[in-house]
DNA sequence: AGTAATAGCTTC
DNA sequence: GAAGCTATTACT
């Protein structure tokens, strides 16, 4: 873990030293695979659009699918606005944005969706009173906060709105779950709170967008983790099986499917892949990030 | 043995 | 009827 934050945190030479993991099979030291490359334009964006001193890498605050919202309404705001944090929003696009392939398919994650909505407008409807920066600030940094403005309103909306090819996202998801050797039964349980036996068929038989009703909401699902950086997936796998949730059918606490004791102690930094980690790391040392 | 796929059932 | 779960079977 320590390796983890070191990287986190390590100027870019090191960050790009050839950590060769070429295995699937990701081990906590492993978080920032091959696709490393995807995370260098991170610290310049981070640099120069997030607040010095905030770290990049709280996992435990940072990671949105936490204690997994309902599935009903939360998703579709996304808990990151819920959050407010402002930063996470903005690294979590330049993950989006900037490595369409470090660590995904040739397929992005944007065409995943039937289209995308650029339109110039959004950006005037959602903010209405944009606060304008003062005259004495660079005009870079006015366009940049009005840039990261409407990115942030195409995401939402995306969220909210948009068509998503569920064909095309059951085929991605298939891929990095068999890439990573995800169980189904850990990505149902832990990211879609759903029953491997759903999640199978979800993969297999996935309904067009236009015939889904309630069951977008698991496709959404499946839709945003794919978005996340990698870091948070994994972080989102490890996570502890959502506490009750009165969600309907959501009794995956109940399901027998595999149970992972959460009490045993990392003793040694066994190479485990994230979710089979504890939930809860010993203490202070994922808040510690 | 572990994981994925499937059939039948339940719930809303 | 859609969505999901459980139990079971099939697969590797």
């Amino acid at each position: 873990m320590d390796d983890t934050r070191l990287r986190e945190r390590a100027p870019l030479t090191v960050i790009v030293a050839p950590s060769n993991v070429s295995p699937p099979r990701l081990s906590p030291a492993d978080l920032l695979p091959d696709g490393d490359a995807a995370f260098h334009p991170l610290s310049a964006v981070n640099g120069r659009l997030t607040p010095p001193g905030l770290e990049p890498a709280s996992y435990a605050t940072l990671t949105p699918l936490l204690p997994l919202p309902p599935i009903s309404t939360v998703s579709d705001k996304f808990a990151y606005h819920a959050g407010g944090t402002f930063t996470v929003i903005q690294q979590q696009q330049s993950y989006a944005s900037l490595s369409p392939t470090a660590y995904n398919e040739p397929l992005s994650p944007q065409s995943a969706y039937s289209r995308r909505s650029a339109s110039p407008g959004s950006y005037e409807r959602r903010s209405p009173s944009p606060p304008l920066p003062s005259p004495g600030l660079d005009l870079n940094a006015a366009l940049l906060a009005r840039e990261t403005r409407d990115e942030q309103a195409q995401q939402t909306q995306q969220n909210d709105t948009e068509e998503i090819n569920t064909k095309e996202l059951a085929q991605r998801i298939s891929g990095e779950l068999k890439r990573y050797s995800i169980p189904q039964a850990i990505f149902a349980q832990r990211v879609l709170c759903r029953s491997q036996g759903t999640l199978s068929d979800l993969l297999r038989n996935p309904k067009p967008w236009s015939k889904l009703k309630s069951g977008r909401e698991t496709f959404r699902r499946m839709w945003k983790w794919l978005q996340e950086p990698e870091f948070q997936r994994m972080s989102a796998l490890r996570l502890a099986d959502a506490p009750n949730q009165t969600i309907k059918g959501d009794n995956v606490n109940n399901m027998q499917q595999q149970s992972y004791p959460r009490e045993y102690q990392p003793v040694a930094p066994a190479v485990y892949p994230p979710w089979e980690t504890p939930a809860y790391e010993p203490a202070g040392d994922v808040t510690g990030l």
